[in-house]
DNA sequence: CGTAGTCTTGAATGACCTCAAACGCTGTGG
DNA sequence: CCACAGCGTTTGAGGTCATTCAAGACTACG
């Protein structure tokens, strides 16, 4: 387990875009890495917040629970990612709980540490305000999806951006290279387990998505886009 | 219309807080007042952004929408907050319109300024990253609270922050000091009028609220929240 | 080969939306 | 001062989308 991880691994981190070269030391020098085996929680919602993570290789949800056990699967992040650093602006406690969906390699650095380099190299702050930006549109658009679209939409929204952000080209169409639930979709679209099975059997039927347990191919990614869009369905013959 | 505004405008705005003196001197010689009658769109969605903004007095609601026009409220804002600023991040456009919903004084900064501004005055940046945090863990949690809630606990949700953020104690209970149709809470909620109406009227009955046209007094807020938590009975404890 | 977790599917219920009509303020102009 | 138009609001009736309840099938793994 290397303390001080080699600073390739930041290179094409948008967290540390633009950094000098001494700048990029200075990070990686107070930066610890860890391997983290697919399953285990990073962190729990409500815990003190004592570090900054980003991910190097791997897959991670992140996910809120509510008082009455609740959940919502709130964002899945791959490598190059920055997570965990709303806490330190938000009290000092985690808002959600991280979970490694796949075998990770992380990187982390303490609050303090983080606090520091950003104030040493400001760019750092402007790069997280850039991130948090992009995310926040993202939370938005999400909150006016979920507001105003029935269930079937929401399901190919989400979907589509698995896609974007963790797709992978196969044969029959696009993967979604990391294990995925109906319980995951439906925690992503406010819905239930028994709806999505239920739309995901319709599309495998009208060969949109070809799916087994956990796993999630698009076969036919413009009409995906079509029902996510209600466009008037594409001249199709059945 | 004063060029350069009085800098004791600037004090208690969470984005400029613990500035040094010179440095407050500097936001201010660079900023632009502006008075804004009610019902002005300050910008509109899509278009490019040209300034970062800060509210001075009055109320401010964010507005977006989508494809189709279905309309989300996204926030109500008020004197001392900053917005229009995520543009900044994220492209350049407005992902939103921002409308004043009463008599508004805004000060605002060209982007390129509020940017060099930024990396002058680095404290800026990281108030910034500070609000912004805060206000991604409020929408996140709306999301949790749309996607698991039903309309009625939604509905006194959102009854509950607006009081948080914009209450005012009458002698009958605390009021939303701004005007508030039912289509704006549905806005807010993901739901129609017709249902909040009903949903306000039963409230009425019960004597939780009080309500006239774009106006409304919560007159026994614990039983709100008893709604809103979705706590057993009326069984009050005073 | 059994067990646990995931997924499928049917049927019944219900929360909420849609459609439709009417009501009551508020401001305007005759 | 009254009539009228415009807007926000109220309320009913009917329909439907999605949840809830329930049972069973499939798959991975020890």
């Amino acid at each position: 387990m290397p303390h001080s991880p080699d600073p390739a691994v930041l290179h094409g981190m948008p967290l540390f875009k633009a950094l000098e070269r001494e700048a990029l030391a200075d990070v990686v020098r107070h930066a610890q890495t860890r391997l983290i085996p697919k399953g285990t929680r990073i962190f729990s919602q409500g815990d003190e917040a004592l570090a900054g993570h980003a991910l190097i290789d791997g897959q991670v949800k992140i996910v809120q629970t509510g008082p009455d056990g609740q959940q919502v699967v709130l964002h899945f992040l791959g490598a190059g990612e920055m997570f965990g650093t709303l806490a330190m602006f938000m009290g000092g406690k985690y808002p959600a709980e991280a979970l490694a969906v796949t075998d990770c390699v992380e990187i982390h650095w303490s609050v303090p540490t983080m606090m520091a380099l950003m104030e040493r190299h400001p760019r750092i702050a402007l790069n997280a305000l850039s991130i948090l930006g992009r995310r926040f549109g993202e939370v938005q658009k999400r909150l006016r999806e979920i507001s105003t679209e029935r269930v079937e939409r929401r399901i190919a929204h989400a979907l589509l951006r698995l896609v974007r952000q963790a797709g992978r080209r196969v044969e029959t169409g696009v993967e979604i290279d990391f294990p995925l639930s109906r319980q995951d979709l439906a925690e992503m679209t406010g819905t239930t387990l028994h709806t999505v099975s239920r739309t995901l059997s319709a599309w495998e039927g009208q060969g949109i998505v070809a799916s087994t347990r956990q796993h999630v191919v698009i076969t036919e990614p413009h009409r995906l886009v079509a029902i996510a869009e209600d466009l008037p369905a594409p001249k199709q013959k059945d």
